[in-house]
This record gives structure tokens, C-alpha cells and sequence, in this order.
DNA sequence: ATTTACATTGACGCGACGTAAAGGTGTATT
DNA sequence: AATACACCTTTACGTCGCGTCAATGTAAAT
């Protein structure tokens, strides 16, 4: 069976302009090109078409998806079984947005107030799903774990004394964070005591420190439940605030 | 508290281009420009830069947000519910695809072939979903619900009535367990009857239903961090609230 | 023979920024 | 006072996956 292009596009539900991208890209080739200069298209592209629009669906790249499609030696059933997870995972993110939403019309007619930073806190909820989803095992093995495990083991080592100034610190940082946080700013000087406080802190536990680790760190505070809750049971809040605290300190993003 | 450029994109996690882009289109203009041509930003900035940073995060188009940040007068609550709709619309397509994905696996263990109009109709159906989403609702206005039901039902085959059906039961389920959380009593009538509707949600995927997997799985949303974050995000405390209720349904009451 | 439907390449536009480039300003250290 | 360096400014082009003309050629149907 042969296809001109618009019989491929209505076929894929695509139009002829992404077939003559795809074409472009050297995604998509037709199968030959008929003595007028038309595209025709065979078997083999309706198949190869229905591929690119899977991983299209998936929201991976034209670029990475050439990449797949071009290769030789692929497995297509295993690599549809893993993007079926991801779908599924997708969707998860998509009802976790749409609860959202359902929460913030809720409060909206009324029914129950969120106070901004309840909003707020929600929205980073959302974000650290969203982060989780993608970069979650990674992240935690990056940032999380391991870094934990290197702390413990230093902790082992140290002297009774070490042992006591630490604790002497961490109970000045504690102290500290909770006068900042009743600031309310985390770039504000008190915030910004603290965290410093909390750099020295670190310090007895890293070999060696750094802005990305420190605020890594900070970021790790919010995402993994068990820093969240130990932070946010000295003060609700308080690891979010740690964190935009500690993103200032190391100068932010970029 | 004052914020230059730097200071407030740390604080909100946005690069310092973001929010020029955002000077530029209205969004989010600085409280006044110093001497030197700088952007400084007050509190409220902080506020609106919150704000903006929620609904972006929801998925609302700037120009949308725009309207929503800059006209108090604005009606937020019906756009959020427009938005919620194209989410549905969203999940929906979602759902055809997986279907369509788990077609295409058989079909590649060699199960049961598929014609070429046969691979391509998952994408059709995705094709109307994506179109609803986006003109849904104007459509409907200018031609009447009808016009639009009908052609979807033309596209898209038997399937989707069970797609629709299971879409539609989950939202009466979120719907009862907003209100039933609002009662306070997870042994009432309103608290049950969600619990049943939860049942029917879970036969859905389930083969055979039992009270014992019925409350395991309850307690299941209170321990995994994942399923504790999705209930909690339509409303806080409402895992714990489901799952003495579900104990209650299914008589395991202590 | 004419209309209609379909084909071609080329070029611009969108949305939400990233990323220079080319320059001015603030502050600290020499 | 000079220098270094971090931070600020505007202007402007690049990105991605196409949609949408525009100008033109070809195949099929009346």
C-alpha cells in the first residue's frame, strides 16, 4: 500500500506540514519521491510514523526521538513497556494538578480558606512532585543517601568534645531559625545569620563545602519527608523557608 | 524589605530574565526604579511574583494569568474551572493512549494484528480529545453540547464509554470526599456513601473485590508518601479521613 | 477546458523564556 | 584612585514543533 502524504497525514492524524518537518528533520523520509516531486510514502513509514507519534505523546524531543527511530538495534516492545509506566506516571502528575485546582476553586467559593501561605506551600508541593517524578531516585541519590551516610560516618569518628560544640551549634542554629522565620523574610540579615549558622553546621559533617552542595542540600530538606518532618516540627514551614533562605545565601539560581 | 532583580529571582526560584520577560508584558512590575535604572521590587512584588508562580504552575498561559493578577474584578474561579475542564480533557487523551499503548504491545507479542486504520485509531481519539481540550468549551458554547458529543461519539469507538465512565465516577468520588470531609464523621451517610463510590472506583481495576484488600489499601494511602500526597492535595487530612472511613464501610472497625 | 483538490518550497509567527552582546553601576580591595 | 568583579540595563536573536500564508505546479473530476 502507498501513501501520498495527505493520505499518511489523515491516517496518522497529523497534518502535512509535520510530515514534511518530520521529512525535514530526517525523521520521517518518504519511501521515494514520484516523478512530479510528490512524497509517497510505504509500509514501513506508516509503521515508523506510528512510533514517532508514541514517544511524540510522550513529550520527548524530535531530536531525541530520531535518535530512537534511527538506530538499528531497538527494542520497540521494551521501550513501549517502559513509556506505558511513564504514561501512567504522567498521569498521576496530571490528577495531582487537577486536585489542586480543585482545592484552590474550593477556597475560592469559600467553603474553606487557604491562607497565602497555605497556597504557597501547595504550589511547592507541586513542584517537588513534579520533581520527584523526574528526577526523584536520581536526586536522592545525588544529594540524599549518600550524603547521609558520609555524615554518620563522620559523626562516628569525632571526639566527646566535637560531640558537645556540635550539639551547642545546632541548638544556636535552631535558635536562630526560628527568629528568622518570624521575620518572615529569608533574605533578611537574621535569615541570613542563621544560614550561616547552618554553613558552620554542615561544615562538621562535609569534608569540604559548597554553595551547589549547601543549597542542594536545603532543596533535600524539602523533598525528602524525613528532613521535612524533622524541620517542620521545629516550626511548620520552616524547611521551605530554609530553603529560600539558603538560596539567597549561595546566591540563588541561574 | 527591598529585593533587586537577583535577590527576588532567588526567592522565587525564577531566573532574573523571567522576571524582566514579566516587567515587559505587565505582569510583574517592579514597586520603582532607582536612580541608576534598577528594578526594585516591595513586598507586595513578593506576593504577585507567588501568585504568578501558582497559576504558571498549574499550567495557565501568562496572558491568561495576566488577567487573572492584574483585574481584581477579574473572575479567577470561572477561568480555573475552564482550566480544569481542558485537564479533564487532558487525562482523558491520556487514558486513550495507554489503551492504544497496551494495543500496540499485544499486537507486537503477535496476539492479534492490527490494520493500519487500527494503530492509527487511539491517535484519532486523541486527535478529538486534544481538539476538545482546546476548543472544547467555545465549540460548545457557539453549537450547543450536541454538535460536539456527537461527533465525538462518531470518532471514537465503544471503548471510550468505559473510559468516560471511569473518568466521570472518579470525579463523583473526589467530589463525595471533599464533602464528606467537610461532615467531619467518617462513619456518617455522606462518609459512607464516598466509600462506596471508592469501591466501584477500585472495581474498576480490580478483578475481584475484598474488604480486606479494600482497607488494606486504604491504610496504603496513609503510609506511601505518593498516595498520602494525592489525597492530601484535594485536602489535607483527607487520606487518614478515607481510611477510617473505608474501616468503618468495611466493618473492620476497632 | 475548466475547476477543484492536492502537491511543492519558502518564509514568518507563536510562547516563554535562554543566551549572548555591549555597556553602565556598586562595592571592596588594593 | 585605580582596579576588579559582581550586578544591573536594553537589544536582539535562538529555541521547538509545528500553523499559516504565499506563490506556484500537478492530478483528477466535471
Amino acid at each position: 500500500m502507498e501513501y501520498t502524504i495527505q493520505k499518511l497525514a489523515s491516517l496518522g492524524g497529523v497534518s502535512t506540514r509535520t510530515l514534511r518537518y518530520y521529512d525535514e528533520l530526517g525523521i520521517l523520509k518518504p519511501a521515494r519521491i514520484n516523478s512530479s516531486g510528490y512524497r509517497i510514502y510505504g509500509q514501513a513509514e506508516v509503521d515508523r510514523l506510528q512510533q514517532i507519534l508514541f514517544y511524540r505523546e510522550l513529550g520527548v524531543s524530535l531530536d531525541n526521538i530520531k535518535e530512537i527511530v534511527i538506530s538499528p538495534s531497538f527494542d520497540g516492545t521494551k521501550a513501549l513497556q517502559q513509556h506505558r509506566a511513564e504514561l501512567l506516571a504522567k498521569r498521576e502528575q496530571l490528577d495531582l494538578l487537577i486536585a489542586n485546582v480543585d482545592k484552590t476553586i474550593a477556597s475560592r467559593e469559600g467553603r474553606s480558606s487557604m491562607s497565602d501561605t497555605e497556597k504557597f506551600a501547595g504550589f511547592k508541593q507541586q513542584l517537588v512532585a513534579a520533581n520527584e517524578a523526574k528526577y526523584g531516585p536520581e536526586v536522592r541519590g545525588k544529594y540524599g543517601d549518600e550524603i547521609v551516610n558520609r555524615a554518620n560516618a563522620k559523626v562516628e569518628g569525632m571526639s566527646e568534645a566535637q560531640y558537645a560544640a556540635l550539639n551547642k551549634l545546632r541548638d544556636e542554629l535552631n535558635t536562630a531559625l526560628r527568629a528568622a522565620f518570624q521575620t518572615g523574610d529569608p533574605a533578611g540579615k537574621v535569615a541570613q545569620k542563621a544560614v550561616d549558622l547552618h554553613r558552620q553546621w554542615l561544615s562538621f559533617y562535609w569534608d569540604n563545602y559548597s554553595k551547589e552542595a549547601h543549597a542542594g542540600v536545603a532543596q533535600m530538606y524539602v523533598d525528602d519527608p524525613r528532613f521535612l518532618a524533622y524541620y517542620d516540627a521545629i516550626q511548620p514551614g520552616l524547611a521551605v523557608f530554609l530553603r529560600d533562605a539558603v538560596r539567597v545565601y549561595t546566591g540563588g539560581n541561574k
